[in-house]
DNA sequence: GAGTTTTTTGAATTTTCGTTCAATATCTGC
DNA sequence: GCAGATATTGAACGAAAATTCAAAAAACTC
């Protein structure tokens, strides 16, 4: 055996979501991540590759929570129009209104990401994809309970397409009253009023 | 007097416009404007000051243009839902349907500043100030036309709020039918079918 | 055509970034 | 307590970025 590790891998990876999340991936430089977590560069690279890995380490942990969190969501029994509500409400609205994250981390960084940089594009997309899946299915339900019209996939698109929206709009206008009202155009167009 | 300028100032404009379209702003360099323009950096320095002011010039261009362009679209007479039909079809999909440009220049840019760089999102954001303020007066006319019945003021938001979404969904998966069928879904959401 | 003014040049400077690697430190098994 | 294996260090590197500036070129005025 050899020198066991130090530092705590949780705890490197959340240090470094949290400089992400804040200043986006290009914006946040190495010196800031070694500042933060107190790894040295070489460190950091034995340990991730490239500034890409950990991005990718970041990401990782990241969606696998918040995908368990939001299916929980969706997924429970009972009023399926009911779960987009909370969904919508308690989580979209939720997540761009608290003030010390200010956005999902994952649509932030997608909007900040060049067009070049697919491999990163797709890793955060493949997250939205399943987002997108589980919102058809409950739409399906809805309409199989007589709640909406629509048409499931593509409304479901138009859902994700919204959410994107939305954080680009917050981003310039910090006025937590238009994304609910804009959430709420949402909601009726889901429901026909 | 003196020695009078070589170049052409607006096609020296138009040349960085097409390379800060196609690659973005951070991703744009300065030797890459050197060598589209054929000025050297003093030059292009003398002009506009910086990379921001060389920028700024640039919005300024393509803000004019387009603002009466989309104007013209709007305050049409006659029918006023029509209008913001032809809008979306005519003006967004066909934007981001064009395989050359690949979007409006001031979405993509938006989307992909840093959300501390508040000096140019507040010039872009201006303008979109300005389309949704359009918008709010022509669901006003389509509403007096009896033609829906949503909230003018916060509609025009939702509107603009989906533009920015499609830009970024648009960017992940390069499919206009979804981004047609999200418009669909919008202007269904306006006239309540 | 000399003098003045402005444009144009492009090499050099400064800064910042991601990344590397040889040296050093630290722990376990024997 | 030594050998071996792994973790950690942090100065150094190369690339690329934005920006500067002293010198040269060009055109107009008189």
């Amino acid at each position: 055996m050899a020198r066991p590790i130090k530092y705590n891998p949780e705890k490197v990876l959340t240090d470094a979501m949290n400089l992400f999340w804040e200043n986006g991936y290009e914006a946040t430089s190495i010196k800031d991540i070694v500042e933060v977590t107190g790894l040295k560069p070489g460190s950091l690279y034995n340990l991730y590759g490239n500034k890409e890995g950990i991005f990718d380490a970041v990401i990782d942990q990241y969606t696998t929570t918040n995908l368990v969190y939001i299916r929980a969501i969706l997924t429970k029994e009972g009023d399926a129009l009911q779960n987009i509500q909370t969904f919508l409400k308690d989580v979209i609205v939720a997540t761009i209104a608290n003030r010390k994250i200010n956005g999902c981390l994952l649509v932030k960084t997608l909007l900040v990401i060049p067009h070049n940089d697919e491999k990163i594009q797709k890793h955060i997309m493949a997250f939205f994809d399943q987002i997108e899946a589980l919102l058809t299915q409950t739409i399906h339900k809805a309409k199989a309970q007589g709640k909406t019209t629509v048409d499931p996939k593509s409304f479901a698109k138009f859902i994700v397409t919204t959410i994107f929206g939305l954080h680009a709009y917050h981003k310039t206008h910090h006025d937590i009253k238009i994304i609910e009202q804009s959430v709420d155009h949402l909601y009726n167009a889901l429901v026909g009023h």
